[in-house]
DNA sequence: GTCAATGCAAATCGTTTGCATGAAC
DNA sequence: GTTCATGCAAACGATTTGCATTGAC
């Protein structure tokens, strides 16, 4: 069994353990998230769906209520780049943090135990009981450094 | 003189220099976020603004494009918080970053130089230019999570 | 059959823009 | 007097909501 149907399996789960119903529109967008290994607006992940499948006749207002939930239910993450607004990514993937280039758009995703720690070391220094972060570097990526000259 | 009257004088002379003109409306919005010593979306400093002077007349309009002008020339900075939306702030402060209790909104400022010397590292890995970086550590602050008992 | 979820369109929110007027130089 | 900045209202894009209908259980 793959991966992403471990993922769908869990919604499964969640949704009657909720007493809710599975739905093929919610199970269409988490996969979207699942396939797509990038990070995705609520519009992209709209037309994605809308071009994979063309038969389903989702609306965005669905696709909207969609994300919630699964955001709601730590299946996805969403995460505010300063550029192209929010974005959403499937929680499948251990946390990292990301590079962005303000030029074409590009993110490349990094992790860093050091920074890590300190950051929960800070935290505690400060009484918080850390729920989550988000890191991001903004610059210019060789490409497009390369493209200004 | 006191610090935010030579923000003020910087304000005038980027204007001069740039041949536009010094208008009251910047000024009161550039003052708005001096004093405030905290962060503002654009509502929260026409709202301030509105009642600080509230014969100025000022509409929201010219808040935005105030906003955008002081943060093109330097003279503040916008930062997404997850929650709230954009919100702005003075550059008068060093470079820090946040720690957001998601329950009441407080907002702690922490610098950490171990972090931002590991950042530029895996900026330089990556070939990216940094140019600016933005780093959220989201939690229950103290107070909050002695609410919840 | 019941109740939650959907699709659609209208409403709302934050932000931007066009344009005539007013203020800085 | 020229040009930029403003205020207002209209436009806009992203997101949310109300409501009648559909579909999961």
């Amino acid at each position: 069994m793959v991966k992403s149907d471990e993922v769908i399996d869990e919604l499964k789960k969640i949704v009657k353990q909720k007493g809710l119903k599975y739905t093929e529109q919610r199970e269409i967008v988490l996969n979207a998230l699942l396939h797509a290994d990038g990070h995705l607006t609520a519009e992209e992940v709209y037309n994605l769906v809308k071009t994979k499948r063309p038969d389903s006749n989702i609306g965005i207002a669905t696709v909207y209520r969609a994300l919630s939930f699964l955001e709601e239910v730590n299946l996805i993450t969403s995460i505010n780049f300063g550029i192209d607004g929010k974005k959403f990514e499937s929680n499948q993937k251990d946390h990292h943090d990301h590079l962005i280039c303000t030029g074409c758009g590009k993110i490349v995703e990094f992790i860093d135990d050091e920074i890590e720690k300190r950051q929960d070391r800070i935290a505690k220094k400060n009484k918080f009981k850390v729920t989550s972060h988000s890191m991001q570097l903004y610059g210019v990526c060789k490409t497009c450094q390369e493209a200004l000259n």
